[in-house]
DNA sequence: GACCACGATGGACACGTGACCATCCAACGC
DNA sequence: GCGTTGGATGGTCACGTGTCCATCGTGGTC
C-alpha cells in the first residue's frame, strides 16, 4: 500500500512536496507537479484518511442512528442524509437501534471510538444515553436529533410539527362531518410522550367534540398493535366513523384489520394516516395522509449538523419544526347515516 | 479527550499496563487492574479506533454500496447487513450509488481511503470500477457482490436464482392456463444483461409457447418505464392475459397503469411480480410474487465477507444462489375466455 | 545462598499524515 | 557585488495506539 513517502521517492521529491501536489498544487513548479502526479498515478496512491484524521483530530464521517431502516420513513430519511452528507465530502456510518436503549449505547460508544465529527439520531430512549451524548458533545461532536427529541434535550433538532399536523387532520375529518373519531396511537404520556396522541384530545375539544373513554387505549406504535386495536375499537357497540392512525405502521395494521373485518374504506369507515407509505397510494381508494417532508427533514438536519461541525465556537440550539402536507385522495368521505 | 496515557498517569502505571487492563485483564494484578479501571471510568476513556486502525493496519468497518436505499429490497438488505456486521463488532459505512457509475467510483475511493476491511456491493456498472475493485482486493480488502455481479467478476457473490425464479413463475402462469404472457423488463442483453429477462423466452419455449414480437420491448427497470410499457402492451390488438413484472418497481408501475386503464387484476389480466414489496400484500387481491430471501442474502454476504476478512490467505471464489419463494395470493387466475 | 523461572510491569518504536519551521536559490534593486 | 525578497522545497515532530523487547522482583530448587 503506497504512502506519500513512496510517491515522493518515485518522483524524486520530499514527502512534503509530494503532499502539496494534492493539497495546494499551485504552489509547485509545473515540472515538479507533473512528476508527482505521474508517481501518484503509477502507484495508485490514495491518502490514508485514518492517519489524516488521527493527526488532524477531525474525521470526515458522521454517524446516523435511526429506529428501523425498513420503515419507509427511515429509509427515505437515510437516503436524504446520505446524499446531503456525501455532497459535503463526508460519509455516513449507519446504525439501526431497533428501538432498543442498550443497542443504542453500544452504537454511541462505537461512534465515539471512531471519532465521528457529527451525529444525527432518532433517539429518545433513556437517560444514560443522554449523558453519554452530552459528553460526546462536550468533546466536540456535533449532534442533531431528528423526528423526536428527548425532553429537556440540550441538542438541536428537526422534526415534524406534530401538534399542527394532528389539528390539521382532525379538522379534515370534522369538515367531512365526522364526530366519532378514534386515534390509533400510544397513550402513555410518561414513558414515551407522544405529541401526536397528546394533541388529539385537545384538537377534538377545540371542535367541541368529546372522546369516548373506550376509544382511548394505550398501544405501542406498531403494525401488530394497531391491528388488534382496530379490531377491538371497530367492534364496539358505538364504533367511530373515522380512524386516525398517527403513524404509517399503525395505518398499515389498521387497514389490514379493517379488511379482515370486512369493512370498506371509506364506505364503512374513513381512514386518515400519518406518513405517506408507498402502499397508501396503491390501494383503491388511496389513503388520505399527513405526509412528512422527509427529504427536507434530512437536509435540514444535515445543514444544522455541518454548521456546528464547521463552527469555531458553540452555536445556539436550533429547533426546527416542519409542517406535514395533507394529501387528500379519497379515504375520507362523509360518514354513512346510521339507521 | 483522554487517552491511554492520561489513564495510566491517573492510575499510577505505565501506558502499557493500562492498555492491558482492557486487552488482557487477567495478566494484571488484581489491585492494579482495579486502579486502572477506576481511572478509565473517571476519565470516560474510550479507545481511539483510528489510532488503533492506523497502527494495526486493520479497521473495524465495512462498506456497503447499494443501488437505492428507498427500494424496499435494498432497505431490507441494508438492515440485514447492518445487523450481521454489528454482531461481529464492526460498523457499516453506507453508500447509495443511485445506479451511477461515476458516483460509485467516488465512493470506492472514499472506502479505500478509509481503509475498510471489506466491501459488500450491488455494482455492475462498468469496467473502470472493476479495475479499481481488483486493486482494492489485491491490497487486502474483502469483496462480495450481492444481487448482481459483473460478468467475469473475480469476486464472490450472493444472489437470487433468477433463472430458476423465472421458470417457476412461468410455470405458475402456464398452470393457470395462460398462453399469452408478457414479461416487463429490460431486453438489452449487452448493456445490462439481465438474467430474468433472458430466461423468460427460454422458459416460454420450454412450455411450447411463443413470444409475440410486440410483447418484447426494451425498458429500464423503473416504475415509470413499466407504467408506459404496460399501457402500450395492454392496448395492443391482442394483449397478454398475464403480465410478469421482473422487478418490484416494475410491478408498481404496471399495477398503477392497469388501474388507470380500468383493468382489474386478476379479472382482466393476471399479474405476477418479483420481490415482495409491502404494497403487494395490502391491495385486494394481494399480488402473487417471487419473494427474495433478502435477509438470507444479506447474512450470507456478510458470512462470506468475514470469512475472507479473517482468512490468512486467499480463499476461493464462492458463488451462492438462493431460490425465491413463490407467494400465491390471488392475483393470478385462469384467463377469461375471449368471445 | 546462588541460580533460574515466571509473573508483573515498563519503554521504545512505528503506522501515515498535517502543521510548522527551516533552507535553498534565483532574480532584483541599489 | 551584495543584501533582500519571495517562490520552491525539505525536515521534524506529534496524533494514540499495537507490538515487541526489556526490566524488576519474588519464590522455588538444588
Amino acid at each position: 500500500m503506497a504512502n506519500i513517502h513512496d510517491v515522493a521517492k518515485r518522483a524524486g521529491v520530499s514527502p512534503t512536496t509530494a503532499k502539496r501536489a494534492i493539497r495546494d498544487p499551485d504552489k509547485l513548479a509545473d515540472a515538479t507537479l507533473e512528476r508527482v502526479q505521474q508517481a501518484i498515478d503509477d502507484l495508485h496512491y490514495e491518502p490514508d484518511q485514518l492517519a489524516s484524521a488521527l493527526r488532524s483530530g477531525h474525521t470526515k464521517t458522521v454517524g446516523l442512528v435511526i429506529g428501523s431502516i425498513v420503515e419507509p420513513f427511515f429509509a427515505q430519511l437515510t437516503r436524504s442524509v446520505v446524499f446531503a452528507v456525501r455532497d459535503r465530502g463526508y460519509s455516513v456510518i449507519m446504525a439501526d437501534n431497533e428501538y432498543r436503549t442498550d443497542l443504542e449505547l453500544e452504537q454511541l460508544r462505537h461512534f465515539y471510538g471512531n471519532r465521528v465529527s457529527g451525529l444525527i439520531l432518532r433517539s429518545g430512549y433513556g437517560e444514560p444515553n443522554l449523558n453519554y451524548l452530552e459528553r460526546m458533545q462536550r468533546r466536540g461532536t456535533a449532534i442533531v436529533e431528528v423526528d423526536y427529541f428527548t425532553p429537556g434535550s440540550p441538542f438541536s433538532h428537526v422534526m415534524l410539527d406534530n401538534a399542527g399536523g394532528v389539528r390539521r387532520g382532525v379538522r379534515h375529518l370534522v369538515e367531512h362531518g365526522h364526530r366519532r373519531i378514534a386515534a390509533l396511537g400510544k397513550y402513555d404520556p410518561v414513558l414515551n410522550p407522544d405529541e401526536r396522541v397528546q394533541t388529539f384530545p385537545k384538537a377534538m375539544a377545540e371542535h367541541g367534540l368529546e372522546l369516548p373513554d373506550d376509544y382511548v387505549v394505550p398501544a405501542p406504535p406498531t403494525h401488530a398493535a394497531a391491528f388488534e386495536l382496530t379490531r377491538s375499537i371497530m367492534t364496539l357497540p358505538d364504533p367511530p366513523t373515522a380512524l386516525f392512525a398517527v403513524t404509517g405502521s399503525m395505518a398499515t395494521g389498521a387497514y389490514r384489520a379493517l379488511r379482515e373485518l370486512g369493512l370498506k374504506v371509506p364506505r364503512d369507515v374513513s381512514l386518515l394516516a400519518f406518513d405517506d407509505y408507498p402502499w397508501m397510494g396503491m390501494v383503491e381508494p388511496a389513503i388520505d395522509t399527513l405526509a412528512q417532508p422527509v427529504d427536507r427533514l434530512g437536509r435540514e438536519a444535515v445543514r444544522i449538523l455541518f454548521e456546528r461541525i464547521e463552527a469555531e465556537d458553540e452555536l445556539p440550539v436550533e429547533r426546527i419544526r416542519l409542517a406535514p402536507e395533507l394529501l387528500v385522495r379519497g379515504s375520507v368521505t362523509r360518514p354513512a347515516v346510521h339507521a
